[in-house]
DNA sequence: GGCGGGCAATAACATTTGTTATCAAATACG
DNA sequence: CGTATTTGATAACAAATGTTATTGCCCGCC
């Protein structure tokens, strides 16, 4: 699971091993929740197999803001850090198996790593991405109308399309379910 | 202008005098732009007086995305970090009183003081409050009307509602200026 | 002090999107 | 295998929001 990182890394065997131990293997059903909105985060999470998804409640409706698959890492990466109360939940969708890592664990690796300028910058642009990727889904947000948010997800994220159900994609994409639906025959009688 | 800044560093005078002054002063009239969307950014700013807005072309359309006012630090962070071509035009509303420094003055600051474990958890922080305040501004996007976006604004910046024309208001808050109209109208009514 | 242009309010109408309800198809699971 | 549950499509109507056009105001500038 890990080995598609080591070469990413240059580390000695020791310290790999140290790290990568700190890792434990899980399978957890369909619909699970593995941090709940509000909870303070104990664990990040490397997907082996299965889909997640991220959301959160808006007055009794949930509403879904990032997918995960396979080999993606997941925590509220903020709260994470920082020891907050998650704004979000992070739930599984299908039946998955997961490696997860403890916070303290975490924070002892990247607190050693973190002497080495080349992890130094790794870890600010890891955290720079994640902000790009907001900066991204928001303008996208903006600029786009559903149907062409509907349209960039089925080009750039085709998994989500295919795996997730539709109700999910709805509220990531910021409409109902109804629309969705017209949405894509609109799509289908164009084509 | 710096004196504001002095206590949360424990650098010794010599550092303080050499990193404060890679900053220069300038003046810039209103509606100039500092950084135009698709450039790579030279500078990051400091505003001693006046307001700012960054702002996206979107189909001949300008959408506006962020303000700032005295004593903000602006740029287009991302790029700035990865040399990038910027997604925005960073450009002042008021006349400005502006202190810049030169990214390579500021890269050589960040690399000397992230020897420094407690700078270096600064960095990482402020990134991450960035990256939150994307967050919060997208989560608000998806979950409020823009009713109450705009009560919120009124709330959290009554800055921006005083000092700003209103088209840009509008279109930060993501609805046309005719939209924005309506929503005070009704407000005012209410009241 | 007058004038042109940017700015804001409002009305009328068009379009988009949401809501509710109903039905059909797909799927899970005992 | 059959039944319950989930999922997706569609129609009809309601609400939200955009577009265009008009008007009046205010402010900078000659």
């Amino acid at each position: 699971m890990f080995d598609q990182f080591r070469n990413k890394f240059r580390l000695d065997d020791d310290k790999w091993n140290d790290y990568t131990g700190c890792f434990k293997r899980m399978k957890v059903s369909a619909r699970t929740a593995l941090l709940k909105e509000g909870d303070i985060p104990k664990n990040m999470f490397l997907i082996e197999k299965g889909c997640i998804r991220v959301w959160f409640n808006n007055d009794g409706k949930d509403v879904t803001t990032q997918f995960f698959f396979e080999n993606n890492m997941v925590s509220s990466i903020e709260s994470f850090r920082k020891g907050y109360p998650s704004p979000v939940t992070i739930e599984t969708i299908e039946p998955c198996v997961l490696w997860y890592i403890h916070k303290k664990d975490a924070d002892r690796i990247i607190a050693e790593v973190s002497e080495l300028p080349v992890f130094r910058e790794m870890i600010i642009d890891t955290v720079f991405e994640r902000t790009f990727d907001y900066m991204k889904q928001f303008f996208s947000f903006i600029k786009d109308t559903p149907q062409q948010r509907y349209l960039n997800l089925v080009k750039e994220k085709p998994q989500v399309v295919q795996r997730v159900p539709q109700h999910y994609i709805a509220s990531y994409l910021g409409v109902s379910t109804v629309h969705l639906s017209r949405i894509k025959s609109k799509l289908a009688k164009e084509k």
